[in-house]
RNA sequence: GGGCCCUUAGCUCAAUUGGUUAGAGCCGGCGGCUCAUACCCGCUUGGUUGCAGGUUCGAGUCCUGCAGGGCCUACCA
């Protein structure tokens, strides 16, 4: 029976390019989809760019121009990697398109008819000067956790800790230093406690999730009413303005999912058929890959949108795990955050197509990329084991073409004909890692025939032309076998082994049958072996930027006058004593000693980069007239001062000779 | 603190769902071949399945506890 199945690759935000932990994502999807082309089954792949919401706008009004510039440029530059890596979409639209807007329309009205929507007032920060209300990275101030100053409304990027814009200590406006007024703001919340029954049953029972997921949804959200999303941000925002809310725009999140139909919207206006046919359709498969961040929005808001505007639920959420490499997260600064441009200056996408597919199984788990084990494996599987048995067979026979019938095998073709039903079940899940296993289980099998056949004794002896022939033909065939199993994995390397034997690799059927009496052109190289060093300079950082990305991530604070500085007492401090603090994670107890008996008790979060030991004697800078604050393991009289982002802590010290107690002019 | 997942050879993973002696690939060692992109073939070292109990005729698999790792969530900084 031939399937119709859309399948969808999350939608990458325009504020960034394609990198390694991207492709992931990619690949995969495109693996499953050219496997399900491959069987026959009738596929649309649809993705699009992201390109709504604050980031966008701040980012294009940092760099000085609109965003429908940046967001087309970024556009241009994704699609351009993915081809790069043969992704094969259907179409790539943007969630700003027409196209987009229609359907949010569309989806939108559908929800206020089942009286899904609700209006409430709720209390928001106002810019009285510029009379509007300011979304939360337009409002800066003190963090309410940490007191960490210039921090945005919505997370500080000090501690991590999220937080109501609302509840920013002395909140500022970026726009006009204005200290905002709370007003009350109409905001738009989509209702989802109606659609508690359904999603609980979507996502328990319909066999669409991964177990891992359905448990997490029911431990987290389904265990207790729903609560209403509140899906509107008020202006200025770039997106698409809510009809029936003039100054209120959809959040970013309402209308990014909803490029995935507008995207198949807009490849039906292009290539016929009706977007409904495969949304609106019991026949028709829906199937999402997205990477574990997104979780809740695919699994909850998405499908409960889906079923209230009478689209069919997805038939398959496949949610996979982040990319580390060798061992640990991805890092600009250890330079393993890799773009995808970076990677084919080095080295070739089908071999990473491959490593992935020999990493990836049906769970959530993170995949690491080993540059050792990506070596081994490209060159001992690929080059050593499969394109190898065409290398060393193919130039037997390229006069004499494949034997007319295909030869005596003792029933290896059809040991690999067979293996082909475990292999597209494993495909079929998701687990391409055992697929790949048993592929290349056949690869072994292949290249221990051609070492008892020793083609290259017969061809030594004019009289057993014959049996070289039909040695020859074996393998070759095999491996065109094999390389039928592999085409969803390696389209490039498909596609030369279909030339070298005249086939189109286009049908998994073909698997089933062995090629006779055909002709066999010239072997010329099909890939190349990984050379350990590409991969190790690619991991290597570059020389650090121009603009040192620490002053970009911090940038400088607003200008101030020397009264304002005055107003802190910095002062030497030596650090007296220094111990561990019981159930602390991060904080070391610190006395310091200002001169005389002065003495003061400090909390400090250093404990990840400064061992006790080291900083008795040690002096330091200390805040000396910081309000003192109540901590859980006793109060800290003030703070030491230190430097760094991203875990890096610096102790301030003053030069040799600094006496304690001295103050800071 | 709460929840979920995980731990099998040096590394990456299997083990037909509780059934004989826990298997592959890579790496290492020995031998062979010389068609092939230093490739391939054969042999081989390597395990108290994280630890401790329990259920069972039988446990890698089920249960309990402990240790370690990951993720989510909360709190604390």
């Amino acid at each position: 029976m031939t399937r119709q199945i859309l399948v969808t690759s999350a939608l990458p935000y325009a504020n960034g390019h394609i990198h390694l932990g991207h492709l992931v994502e990619y690949i995969q999807t495109d693996i499953f989809v050219r496997f399900q082309r491959l069987r026959g089954h009738k596929v649309a792949y649809m993705c699009a760019d992201d390109t709504h919401g604050t980031a966008i706008m701040i980012r294009a009004e940092k760099e000085g121009r609109q965003p429908e510039q940046l967001i087309a440029e970024m556009s241009d530059a994704h699609q351009r990697d993915f081809a790069a890596f043969d992704i094969s979409f259907d179409h790539y639209g943007s969630t700003n398109s027409e196209a987009n807007r229609n359907v949010a329309h569309s989806i939108w009205a559908k929800l206020k008819e089942r009286g899904l929507v609700a209006q409430r007032a709720v209390p928001r920060l106002f810019d009285e000067q510029k009379e509007m209300f300011l979304a939360d990275r337009f409002v800066k101030g003190m963090c309410p956790k940490c007191r960490a100053p210039d921090q945005y409304g919505d997370a500080c990027e000090a501690c991590g800790a999220t937080y109501p814009a609302t509840e920013l200590i002395d909140p500022r406006s970026i726009f006009t230093d204005s200290k905002p007024v709370l007003k009350d703001s109409q905001q738009s919340f989509v209702t989802l406690a109606p659609l508690q029954q359904t999603l609980t049953a979507w996502t328990q029972d319909s066999g669409a999730l991964q177990e891992e997921v359905a448990n997490y949804l029911k431990g987290h959200f389904l265990d207790k009413p729903l609560q209403d999303w509140d899906v509107s941000r008020p202006a200025p925002y770039f997106g698409f303005e809510i009809p029936d809310q003039p100054g209120n725009y959809w959040y970013v999140w309402f209308d990014a999912p909803i490029g995935y139909i507008a995207s198949t919207v807009e490849w039906c206006a292009k290539a016929g058929g009706d977007a409904d046919d495969w949304w609106r359709n019991e026949d028709a498969e829906v199937v999402h890959f997205l990477g574990k961040d997104i979780t809740y929005f695919h699994t909850l808001f998405w499908p409960a949108m889906l079923h209230a505007a009478g689209y069919c639920l997805p038939k398959r959420v496949h949610i996979h795990g982040f990319l580390k490499v060798n061992g640990e997260k991805m890092s600009k600064s250890r330079g393993t955050f890799v773009n995808a441009s970076r990677y084919l200056d080095f080295l070739e996408p089908g071999w990473l197509r491959y490593y992935y597919a020999s990493k990836l199984g049906p769970k959530i788990d993170d995949l690491d990329f080993q540059s050792e084990e990506f070596v081994g494996k490209v060159n001992s599987d690929l080059v050593g084991r499969v394109v190898n048995l065409a290398s060393r067979s193919a130039k037997f026979v390229q006069d004499v073409g494949l034997s007319e019938t295909y030869p005596e095998d003792s029933g290896l073709f059809r040991r690999g004909a067979e293996a082909g039903e475990a292999i597209a079940a494993a495909y079929e899940a998701c687990d391409f890692r055992e697929a790949m296993r048993r592929v290349m289980t056949l690869a072994d099998d292949a290249n221990e025939f051609v070492e008892r056949a020793a083609p290259w004794k017969l061809r030594k002896d004019p009289d057993k032309a014959a049996e070289l022939q039909d040695c020859c033909t074996v393998v070759l065939n095999l491996f065109h076998q094999i390389m039928i199993y592999l085409t969803p994995v390696l389209p490039e390397l498909s596609a030369k082994a279909g030339a070298l034997l005249g086939s189109d690799m286009d049908q998994w059927s073909a698997s089933q049958e062995p090629l006779s009496g055909r002709e066999v052109r010239k072997f010329t190289h099909m890939m190349a072996r990984v050379e350990a060093a590409k991969v190790e300079e690619m991991f290597t950082p570059e020389a650090p930027e121009p603009t040192s990305p620490t002053i970009d991530k911090e940038p400088l604070a607003d200008e101030i006058t020397i009264d304002d500085f005055l107003r802190v007492d910095l002062r030497v401090a030596e650090v007296l004593e220094a111990s561990h603090v019981d159930g602390a994670d991060k904080l070391l107890q610190l006395t310091l000693g200002l001169g005389g008996d002065v003495r003061r008790n400090v909390f400090a979060g250093i404990k990840s980069v400064y061992e006790p030991a080291q900083l008795v004697g040690k002096m330091v800078l200390y805040v000396a007239n910081l309000k003192p604050r109540k901590m859980k393991f006793g109060v800290s009289e003030g703070m030491v001062a230190a430097a760094g982002t991203d875990g890096e802590i610096y102790l301030m010290s003053p030069d040799i000779g600094a006496k304690p107690g001295q103050r800071l002019h």
